[in-house]
RNA sequence: GCGCUGUUGGUCUAGUGGCUAGGACUCCAGCCUGCCACGCUGGGUGCCCGGGUUCAAAUCCCGGACAGCGCACCA
């Protein structure tokens, strides 16, 4: 039996410290895993240049670091709480009874299937109470997907956050005031959420603790088709398959759904999108992911079904990227309109309204949110090249930004001059803020295939010609071809040379 | 959660109810080596966990964990 492409990624990613399922030598825990030490390196990359392009690089954007851990009325707000999986209930000690399980339990009928109203309905009818203190049962809602616990002495129910969201809605009047931020703003946030998945699956693209960078951008509901990255994004096409797409595809069996390919003005103007904003946001995310080594024929824009969507949302549109299983969500894109504003006003009592010239206005929220890990995997597929029969090892083309060092300085011969010119060379790169490994191991072929096997996009040689005229070769992961430099000129080489320009041109002043 | 399949050094794998569980690659040390893992020598690490059957279990049985796949789920 072949070996999937997922299986053979993450074999590499095991051998070589990419990631590793956490708490691996007591058997694991499903839907949890660990980055090791390159996979760590990557990780931070990313974030370094999502946040570089999302947030450093937009006057309006503010970042902010919340807690997972939340008390109980942030999710009856939010709605949370209703959406659970599994029915339970609780009594008026806080005592938490599947209702299912006791229904089947008490009354040996099955429970399985019914909705929340009906185990509601067969509660009342048959007097079913709270099996640890006798109370009556309150009202029967979903639960599971959220993990729960109890803070302090008072035992206060508290739950890990489902997605990072809700902090910033929480702290939102606290930013606008504190920042003096002017609509439209955002609010950014990178962190851990947590959701106990019923069946975790496919590595890192199903897991019960994952990471996400999310947006909320906080508009003027007058001002939605009035994005200040229009102009630069207006031109961007966009992969966009449309809920007409999708229902064609139903009624024809298909197995997958036909894209088109428009501009995010075209988005805009032929109304694909609700809004001026989320068009823009699609564009940014498309010219994002330029720089992630996943071909823009492999990512698309999907409108959500109306019934994958909540009743609030004004359009969500996920960033599907094509896996080796299929097109799968790596970014969510929402337009929450007032909800989540709305929905806490109303739990907390609180006045989270924006003064816009002494009128009280809830902006409208659009929230970009893009899931960490599921990027990684993303990003780990697509730039993973197998069965290179030239080089003869598995390798992976990631880009230089993502890639987990600058470059590698590698004697050629294991002679101590040799050594000592490396390991100078290696120390001056080190001092000048690059990330670079030495490996005097093994013959160079070999050193060339362990750094390509973790995508090192240059290695630097040190052979006895060095030592004549202060030379060293540069060898470059993605061609094999080598040039020689100067050693001073080095490690500037090693330094990014990328083009940055389109992902720093960005530079809006609303 | 249900079902199917699987789990042997770091990775991939061979294997049988019974001597010190075999190999390949990786890894480490040394030698060699003027550029792409395939020169030499040596070395290290392993039968997922628990219970049962048995004189004897890595092997058979039961349960669990974990993984891949399918269904369901993924507000």
């Amino acid at each position: 039996m072949t070996k999937s492409l997922l299986e053979e990624v993450m074999t590499v990613s095991l051998r070589r410290g990419i990631l590793y399922p956490t708490a691996e030598i007591y058997g694991g825990l499903a839907g949890f895993y660990d980055f090791g030490p390159i996979g760590t390196r990557i990780r931070n990359n990313l974030i370094r240049l999502w946040r570089t392009r999302f947030v450093e690089n937009r006057d309006n954007v503010f970042e902010v670091s919340g807690n997972t851990l939340l008390p109980s009325p942030v999710f009856e707000a939010s709605g949370h709480l209703d959406h659970f999986t599994d029915p339970s209930a609780s009594c008026s000690k806080g005592h938490i009874t599947r209702i299912d399980q006791l229904i089947e339990e008490r009354l040996k009928i099955p429970a399985e299937g019914k909705r929340n109203d009906e185990l509601e309905a067969i509660v009342r009818e048959k007097k079913l109470r709270c099996p640890v203190c006798g109370d009556p049962l309150g009202e029967v809602t979903s639960f599971g997907l959220m993990f729960g616990t109890s803070v302090g002495g008072e035992r206060r129910q508290a739950f890990l956050r489902p997605e990072t969201a809700q902090n910033i809605f929480l702290g939102f009047k606290r930013v606008q005031t504190a920042m003096r931020a002017k609509l439209p703003f955002g609010v950014a946030q990178i962190g851990r959420s947590y959701r106990n998945e019923i069946s975790p699956r496919q590595s890192i693209v199903r897991v019960r603790e994952f990471g996400q960078m999310e947006i909320e951008y906080f508009v003027d509901p007058d001002q939605l088709d009035e994005c200040p990255l229009f102009e630069e994004l207006a031109p961007i096409p966009l992969n966009f398959v449309t809920r007409e797409a999708q229902e064609k595809a139903a009624k024809q069996s298909a197995t997958d759904f036909t894209s088109i390919q428009i501009s995010v003005q075209e988005a805009f103007e032929k109304k694909y999108v609700p809004n001026q904003w989320m068009a823009c946001i699609l564009g940014d995310e498309v010219e994002f992911f330029k720089l992630l080594g996943i071909p823009d024929q492999a990512i698309r824009f999907r409108h959500m079904r109306p019934e994958e969507t909540p009743h609030y949302s004004g359009g969500n549109f996920d960033l599907e990227v094509n896996l080796s299983f299929g097109w799968k969500e790596v970014i969510g894109n929402a337009y929450r309109r007032d909800h989540d504003l709305k929905s806490h006003m109303k739990g907390s009592q609180k006045d989270l309204s924006y003064d816009l010239e002494g009128a009280k206005v809830i902006p409208h929220v659009l929230e970009p949110s893009f899931g960490i890990d599921r990027l990684i995997y993303a990003i780990l597929e697509h730039t993973y090249r197998p069965q290179d029969k030239t080089r003869g090892w598995n390798w992976f083309q990631l880009p230089p930004q993502l890639a987990p060092y600058h470059g590698v300085v590698l004697p050629l011969l294991n002679r101590s001059e040799l050594e000592e010119r490396a390991t100078t060379l290696y120390s001056v790169c080190r001092g000048q803020g690059l990330d670079v490994l030495y490996d005097a191991s093994g013959r160079i072929g070999r050193r060339y295939a362990r750094a390509d096997e973790i995508g090192i996009p240059k290695a630097v040689t040190i052979d006895p010609q060095s030592l004549e005229d202060q030379t060293a070769t540069i060898r470059y992961r993605d061609t094999g071809d080598q040039t020689r430099h100067l050693i001073s000129e080095i490690p500037n080489l090693l330094k990014l040379q990328h083009d940055f320009s389109s992902f720093f041109r960005l530079s809006p002043k609303p």
